[in-house]
DNA sequence: ACAAAAGTGTTCCTTTTACACCCATGA
DNA sequence: TCATGGGTGTAAAAGGAACACTTTTGT
């Protein structure tokens, strides 16, 4: 009987891309590497593939690791497979990204501030591996994805402002968007409930909103809603 | 020194949906395995990683294996990691997609009829692996593309009718389009070359287009065009 | 009283949709 | 001459972009 298999030539890592949003800002969680290689860099949260888990777990667990958070959404974004990406060995990475609130998920009591941190995107230092390339590619498919799928919610706290979304779209997309358009946008498409609260700020009252996500998920099943 | 190294617990391989087009019908290539596991089962085009290439270069080698054809555009699906995906061992996959037109890019003629073929979309056999898991997936990711990106050009030859071009639509999208509507706009893009030539068929003679790259690169590089 | 943000409506223009007729050709 | 597909135009509706003023609050 012939059998086609060969064995295993390359070790199989997972990286995550979690990205957060503070004060008008998109960030990124950032890990200060312990061990070689780059020991001392800055890299994504990342481990090896166990024996007994699909990649997507995997992610969750590394996920989880460094945020004490299960249960995060997280999508494949792409395989880095360059030969000479990890200097110790061949190591394939398959890339995740996640939107986090980063108030809801704060970085694990047990690791120091000099370990781990939320980065802003304009901030990046210099990275371990081709996490810098990791990254763009998940900003990228964040801006595609944000067009098609209200994501931005996901990356705010449960209640928030009309002004604090769209202060994050235009972060994700890099413009200016008109205030009342997205207002009058955003209303008509029904995913939004209005609270019975309001925030207080250094100015007039703004109203509170949180995400419908029953409404979203009936728009979805009706073909994909187009955004801003 | 510490150095964080776990040594490769599992293999990889690519698979690669090719997505052709013929008589109105969406086709995707399929060879019969003549090894186990799943021999004489059909299959994904595939292959195992080798040491010196990327995921990418391995997926264009397993593609010129079979189709002869080299420099095919092809894009990363996902990678598929079940723990129990491939009997023989842990395997795990990354699956390309491309779209070729299937009758520039033929089978290799060493491939008898029995061993490779193109099959029509609704008429798929049993697969082996998890491979119509991956079809399932490059067909959700191509119904996707195709409303960003005029994709289509890659599925038929060179010249082509306008007919011919909305009948590749509407097998992708799964709805009818309006013949006028579609003619108009897809002439408003500009992106299309009016030849000199007809297509003669069974009635009235039918103008002949090509696809106008340059024009349509610029269409991008002005933000992504949106379509039908 | 003023600075800063919240909240609201209207107009214009572009895009999308729906729909009907004439033309050329081969059988 | 008729059946089939090629080719065009228009009107109504919807959606997107541009734009200004009033309200509330803290300083």
């Amino acid at each position: 009987m012939i059998v086609q298999y060969q064995p295993p030539i390359a070790s199989i890592t997972v990286d995550c891309v979690l990205i957060g949003f503070k004060d008008g800002r998109l960030q990124i969680l950032l890990i200060k590497r312990s061990a070689d290689p780059e020991a001392g860099k800055w890299a994504l949260p990342g481990g090896y593939l166990e024996e007994t888990e699909t990649v997507e777990l995997a992610a969750q667990r590394v996920l989880e690791k460094f945020t004490g958070v299960k249960q995060v959404y997280m999508e494949q974004l792409k395989v880095f497979s360059a030969v000479d990406r990890n200097p110790v060995g061949r190591v394939l990475t398959v890339a995740f990204y996640a939107l986090v609130n980063s108030d809801n998920y704060p970085l694990k009591p047990s690791w120091l501030a000099s370990e781990a941190y939320w980065c802003e995107l304009d901030r990046l230092p210099e990275l371990g591996f081709d996490h810098k390339m990791i990254i763009d590619t998940a900003l990228t498919n964040l801006r595609k994805d944000i067009q098609i799928r209200p994501l931005g919610f996901e990356l705010l706290p449960q209640k928030f402002t009309l002004r604090e979304l769209q202060q994050l779209y235009e972060a994700i997309l890099g413009t200016e968007l008109d205030r009342r358009n997205f207002r009058r946008k955003l209303k008509a498409m029904e995913i939004l409930n209005e609270l019975d609260e309001v925030k207080k700020g250094a100015h007039k009252d703004a109203s509170l909103y949180s995400f419908n996500k029953d409404a979203y998920d009936k728009l979805v099943a009706n073909g994909y809603a187009l955004l801003v």
